[in-house]
DNA sequence: AATTTATATCGCAATATTACGATAGATAAA
DNA sequence: TTTATCTATCGTAATATTGCGATATAAATT
């Protein structure tokens, strides 16, 4: 096995564990700070940034890519990544309704 | 390899990649769906309602448990689950915060 | 054209995850 | 006490993830 059954789970519930995977984990979550934290656009400052080799970061940016929570735009020689809003106000709004749900504490825990 | 750095991250990225992985599985999302759906808390009802094998629910709902999202308790024969308030609130206001910081569109991707 | 710079991809090893049958443990009911 | 019920754990197979060196690609500079 190894292979999660995706097709017994509805279609939000499958994008929104999809979405929160590429964001679990400490690298990608430090890259998308450091996006979130620059107003502008990040290159590859990354790789002096983080401690992980060049080609980690790279990997790390195309499941972030993959997922949809960054894009990239090729600047010369380098590429430039910044989040891409619709992914991330959906995720946003998701997560939100989410959480809210939660009605307080129970009697029966 | 396989093993992630946590070392070259902060506490907070290491928590929240922790937080976000245990909820990165459609299953776990739809566990967490169905607490919060029925104000009282959960037993195995689960095994029923989603297409998995009884040993993969217990699985989930302990990874669940063990990031803390959940607590069980044991009501008699079956065991009550729901919803740990305390990182449920820390991870809401952790998700926020994140959210929130993105400053809407810039001028460079 | 040759070189430098920035990023992506390949291939691999180590480890983690997912799923499930089989089985164990523990409480309730008969 | 025996049986039924519910949940946890073990063991295992299939697959996925993480990290990195080596190498490829592609644009800019000399």
């Amino acid at each position: 096995m190894g292979l999660t059954k995706t097709e017994i789970f509805t279609e939000e519930q499958n994008q929104m564990a999809a979405l929160l995977k590429a964001m679990a984990h400490p690298a990608r979550i430090a890259i998308l700070q450091r996006i979130l934290k620059s107003n502008t656009c990040i290159c590859g400052d990354l790789v002096d940034e983080l401690g992980l080799a060049q080609a980690t970061i790279s990997q790390h940016l195309k499941e972030l890519k993959n997922a949809g929570i960054i894009q990239g735009t090729i600047e010369g020689v380098s590429v430039c990544y910044c989040i891409e809003p619709k992914t991330w106000k959906l995720l946003q709004n998701q997560l939100g309704n989410f959480f809210a749900s939660y009605k307080g504490e129970q009697n029966c825990c």
